[in-house]
DNA sequence: GGAGATTGTTATAGACGATTACAATTTTCG
DNA sequence: CGAAAATTGTAATCGTCTATAACAATCTCC
């Protein structure tokens, strides 16, 4: 158990509207400006489904991770994340001090932790797993089960 | 013309890898974390293709948009970019400073100015249209032209 | 057994954006 | 018209996130 970081205060990222008569040029023709619109739309109905939980999207993503790979290592966190080790370890010393995860010494490898859900991460896991699953469905359902596929299929190619 | 912020420092954001023999669980049926994957890899085609020039997302942004709409205000500005005015001006400022972008009075309205390029503004905005485009199209040739419109329409469905 | 790689850790620094408060100006409306 | 409310830019401050670099312990590979 460590020192946790400040308190968590919420990021209001309200979606990103098209400014009425303005010209966006070639932005439109530009997949990254639209990625990033996307990603805000959903990082605001993500907040709107984690709402007094204390949640941002790379610890949920941890959350799932962990609770679906026990003991894998603190460096195998921050490769999914996309974030360097020392990021992987502060988010972990969070959330040993949440009480969620627990850092096991592996019988194997002196050098790495084991990261392993609590009994109280397991709770919270499978709460936002179905709340969060939920929100994106209702998020998306201004596409087809067909076109939602696809732009999963799409987005798995581009980052491929 | 005022203080220039400090130099700009790249960061060296490489393609989230898939880690192998990891269970992503829930992930692979979410929007939220293959966008995000998806962001990632179109930002390092996009930090490759202006290598030495110090420009970043948001500024490479602005000068679409600026280029696109003369006079435009910096309220305006942050709309498009989905940061708080605040910001806004930090980010002309910078402009200002690199000698891109001229900030001018409105004859009607004293309260905003009206954002301009300057002619080095413009011809860096069109070499980075250019620039950009190309390493756009490059970074998707995995997908047909038909399954890069359709991504476009799916991701702009979403963020409305 | 030793060189090099990997892992976690710590400390430091920088980029980015939010928030708040303020002044000037414009708009709204009684 | 004139006061209240809204808009715009500005300045100062703060918090979050992430990278980088250096270090020790441990493991891997000849």
């Amino acid at each position: 158990m460590r020192k946790a970081p400040a308190p968590y205060r919420p990021r209001v990222l309200t979606p990103i509207a098209r400014v009425p008569g303005l010209d966006y040029g070639v932005l439109d023709e530009l997949l990254g400006y639209s990625l990033r619109r996307a990603q805000v739309a959903m990082f605001a109905a993500f907040h709107e489904a984690t709402r007094g939980v204390d949640i941002t999207p790379p610890r949920f993503t941890a959350l799932v991770v962990i609770g679906s790979n026990p003991g894998m290592s603190q460096s195998a966190l921050g490769n999914v994340l996309g974030i360097a080790r020392s990021g992987a370890m502060l988010l972990t010393d969070w959330f040993e001090a949440q009480g969620l995860v627990e850092r096991r010494r592996r019988p194997n490898d002196g050098r790495a932790w084991g990261l392993h859900l609590t009994p109280k991460g397991e709770r919270l896991a499978a709460q936002l797993r179905k709340r969060v699953l939920r929100l994106d469905l209702e998020r998306t359902r201004a596409l087809t089960a067909a076109e939602r596929r696809e732009l999963l299929r799409l987005l798995e190619k581009l980052a491929a």
